[in-house]
DNA sequence: GATGTTTTGTATTGATCGATATAAAATACG
DNA sequence: CGTATTTTATATCGATCAATACAAAACATC
């Protein structure tokens, strides 16, 4: 009912758009890295309406870190969670993390939370519970998938799903934080086949 | 020869346990949030006698990177490369890493590479390359120690030095950001057992 | 004890930090 | 057109940033 235009001189930006911009400065230069200078010239935004809008630089930092967790940040666990063959499944993991860490538009490369929120959880407030909650999570959401794939008989029953998705989930983390590094897609992409391999047969069964 | 003591007024600080305490604030505020009053005062140093002995705050930080690198940063290596039994070895590499990530003197958790300085490699120079040459100089040294055991005999001809090496490095990787987010030294533990069956079991033997 | 050398402590630099005060500009409604 | 409302743009706030100037202090050597 209240979508009419409201009063007042109109908005020059759109909120997500700036906020997409807000989560790009802030993967490559982390939180104390970026100066609101910086982020009020990406975002487009002039000082004023940045706080307006976002409140101030910290609850701006909390929002954007928000946004890449439903965005880039679980762009892996959709795939995961799309490709119905659970081996192609895993694979589309891995292709889907090399690829927003390697190939972003921005620049920024790595995962926003394995490098830049990971240093703030070191001191800056509510950063590491949201890094803690992103992590069980995903670990909850890839083990989900298993047992579908275990009741629906693509995975033997005695298969360790909550095991196999932390070893997903940690093999992710060597491949973003080679990304941050510096190494390049095609390296990356070249130990694919090995992940998959670990991850589909697993060294220890379920009991 | 040169052992005989210099003119001039002694120093007050050792240069050493000085640089473990900037590592320290480095490695919990990250680059930017680790501010030169917080340094000076950390580390037991005023300002000018800091930047005669360091530079500026970007040369300290590189040696900090480096102080770190051959001391907790590479403290899971030495225990590999330390005890006999391969496995034990691979245990105590988990061990050492949950050891420094979890309970350090000052309160720093994570690995401060993995966190704070790939944080930096997105905007710090020469920080990307400390990066690549730590990570390529691990692969290289747990890859080596796989492979006089394959010459030993304590593991079979067909096992994959250089990937098994990858996984080790990775799922180091998931725990020291685990620690980063606040999970116990008992929670990472737990996890031990599963990582070691994984590096010592691989799903793909060598060609 | 005088001289030269090096480090210390204090005080401060210009620049940049995050955050605002103020008023003009741009809309809706009457 | 006039009024109320909201956002814009400019200009700037005090605080803190990294980095230094300066002189007293503490040593070795003569």
């Amino acid at each position: 009912m209240n979508n009419t235009k409201k009063a007042g001189r109109p908005k020059k930006f759109d909120r997500d758009e700036a906020l997409l911009k807000a989560v790009e400065v802030f993967w490559k230069q982390g939180y104390e890295g970026a100066s609101m200078k910086l982020l009020t010239d990406s975002m487009g935004i002039n000082s004023p309406s940045l706080y307006a809008e976002f409140g101030d630089k910290h609850r701006l930092y909390l929002e954007a870190i928000d946004r890449y967790a439903n965005d880039d940040g679980c762009a892996p666990l959709v795939a995961l969670e799309t490709e119905p063959d659970i081996e192609m499944a895993v694979r589309a993991f891995f292709e889907a993390a090399i690829d927003y860490s390697t190939h972003h538009a921005s620049g920024a490369r790595g995962c926003f939370l394995a490098s830049c929120v990971a240093t703030s959880a070191g001191h800056v407030d509510g950063t590491a519970e949201m890094l803690r909650e992103a992590i069980e999570a995903t670990d909850t959401r890839i083990t989900a998938r298993f047992d579908v794939e275990k009741a629906r008989g693509a995975l033997p029953p005695d298969f360790p799903s909550s095991d196999q998705a932390k070893l997903l989930f940690d093999l992710r983390q060597g491949l973003v934080f080679r990304a941050r590094a510096g190494f390049s897609r095609g390296q990356l992409l070249a130990d694919i086949d090995k992940g998959v391999a670990a991850v589909m047969n697993p060294a220890v069964k379920s009991d």
